[in-house]
DNA sequence: AATTAGCACTCAACAATAAAGAGTGCTAAT
DNA sequence: ATTAGCACTCTTTATTGTTGAGTGCTAATT
């Protein structure tokens, strides 16, 4: 598609770019860049490439700038090139940073963001674990009112989901207790998914007394687990923005900032990436306006091989995609051997 | 102290200072402030109120600004002008901003330092309800692991709090379970002030087969309750930072999101205060370096008249105090009524 | 004795202008 | 096909001057 000039061109251009966030010129290239070729060739091919959408300009005699597409073009072609060299050492400075033991998960995913943005200097988020895919611990209902009660469930993780439910019937506070104890024995390590699954063949077989009660219950279990309200997402190195020269103007600075306490564009902006292993969304790709200048290359990270939560890093699009994604895979390796560690600690 | 005169320009460059933000001078004041006097006169009197300390100048032939002395003089001296006249207008008005029902008082805390900040135009921090001062609703003690257990504790208002202990010696399953049980029905509706309290004298007598491990575990309890990490904390209105000029530079800007951006930095600056109904810290005042060009007024928010969180208002230094003093006592009365009907409709 | 007019001086903020530098696109020569 | 050369564009930076709001001091006025 691309002959090898222009290829190298192209890549002469996202790299400097990278690096300097300055508008480069076929002069610049000539002299960093050994093509062999004179300014004037380059001023021509930088022309084509511009036709073909790969390079823009900020004005009419600026230098180019590497469009989404080169972006993409980039990524994708260099992406394999990354290969995953899990550097043990790396693993066990990322373990250093963070605590030797966590309470609650949530202090720990919170960390996570945190160090991970201090690694990367970059912006980082963090999403909780999606309690739906991890194994329920124990189950707790408690009376709140006359026909109100409060749901606890507690999964592997230690994390805690709670949600109160109205029901039409009074139950006393001894069989609620007894439906309690039932439900913990039934569905501990289970996950959600798979009880939601079990439940129609199941429980309405072996257990009679309440059983109208409990089927009216699991919708509803189930709808909580299913809900964003459980979904916490932490932003740390806010201020990492401010580091980059297109966002020292206290405008651009703030929109960005805006977007980063809106918790649900968040929430939504990392659950609309793709369930692979790596995944990186460029500028307009991102389906939202105010992040079409920004890139953001997300993670998941795994207890025990099932999908727990996500972790990205957010920056301007001339980030340095390849360094970065084997940052954040090694990182998201890393975390999932710790939140595996953790759940060891709490479960054997 | 200060004679009328003095009295009545200070109160001009405060006046003036607090909404313009720019320094203020004689003639100025002249023309905006009936004195009765030329601008000569008003000149020779800021030199004084300089030499008092309560102007400085930003530069050797700009205008006057208010000092930190200035501004605590003026809160101190018109706090008592900005009687409560509470609104019930105004109440309903912040109600109908909130969401008609919330499920986890998180949420709301969250929520409300939104609201806070929308309708003041400042960022405004919300602290969790400390747990500590709110009725014991359940206990519930997990088997994590062979000498570690899960406590979750579950107050009036649907707050959770858990925390791991670690034990010298194993329970069984079945023992934890009584153990909880009795806890349970022990501390239901007393605060953990009175847990501790009374555990020495109560417990031992009327308990007997697990009084050491009981014993063992009360100061942990209680000091989970009192740690910080149950105390979450959440700001929002960031960007709001943003629309003073003061702060349109982005270095001074990115200071302060850093620094809302620490967590244990804001926790410490909200408990700092004094446990009045409201509070005004101004600069220096914050014993913290990074805020020491901000002011930050807070107030105490209570359920069925226990204090339970503080909220607040960060902002510039030249705050409109008197108007924003009357909004916060307004708020925080509004959602005191708002968390207790969260609590009454949970608990009765 | 307190007040004020008058004046020299200071400083920040703005606007205008110029000069430098990096770049483009086009044409004509290689 | 490539490149040298050139006119032109646009941003950035420095320089300079101007304006305006301010101060502090002194001498005159009330």
């Amino acid at each position: 598609m691309l002959d090898e000039r222009k290829l190298k061109i192209l890549l002469a251009v996202i790299d400097s770019y990278i690096v300097t966030g300055e508008p480069i010129g076929s002069r610049t290239i000539t002299k960093f860049y050994d093509l062999g070729v004179s300014s004037a060739t380059i001023r021509n091919e930088m022309s084509d490439l511009e036709d073909l959408g790969y390079l823009n300009k900020t004005h009419t005699s600026s230098g180019r700038v590497p469009s989404d597409k080169a972006y993409r073009f980039y990524v994708d072609n260099f992406f394999q090139n990354s290969i995953i060299e899990l550097d043990n050492n790396k693993k066990e400075q990322i373990k250093k940073f963070l605590k030797e033991e966590y309470k609650e998960i949530d202090q720990l995913i919170q960390d996570i963001a945190k160090v991970l943005s201090q690694l990367t200097k970059y912006t980082a988020v963090a999403l909780s674990p999606q309690i739906k895919e991890t194994k329920i611990k124990h189950i707790q209902l408690l009376q709140m009112d006359e026909n109100q009660i409060l749901v606890i469930m507690v999964n592997e993780t230690g994390l805690i989901k709670k949600s109160t439910i109205n029901l039409d019937k009074t139950i006393s506070e001894d069989n609620l207790m007894y439906i309690s104890n039932y439900l913990s024995k039934k569905f501990k390590n289970k996950t959600f998914t798979e009880i939601t699954n079990e439940i129609n063949k199941d429980i309405l077989d072996d257990y009679i007394e309440y059983k109208n009660e409990i089927k009216k219950l699991i919708p509803m279990l189930s709808r909580t687990m299913d809900d964003y309200e459980g979904l916490r997402v932490y932003a740390d190195g806010l201020t990492n923005i401010f580091e980059f020269p297109e966002y020292r103007d206290v405008d651009k600075a703030k929109e960005v900032i805006s977007l980063l306490e809106d918790k649900q564009k968040l929430i939504f902006a990392l659950n609309n990436t793709n369930l692979e292993d790596i995944d990186v969304k460029i500028g307009e790709e991102n389906n939202n306006d105010s992040m079409k200048d920004l890139s953001i290359i997300s993670a998941t990270y795994n207890t025990e091989g099932e999908i727990v939560g996500k972790i990205g890093i957010i920056g301007p699009k001339r980030m340095n995609y390849i360094e970065l994604i084997k940052t954040i895979r090694t990182f998201s390796e890393s975390i999932s051997d710790i939140i595996d560690d953790y759940f060891n600690s709490n479960e054997r």
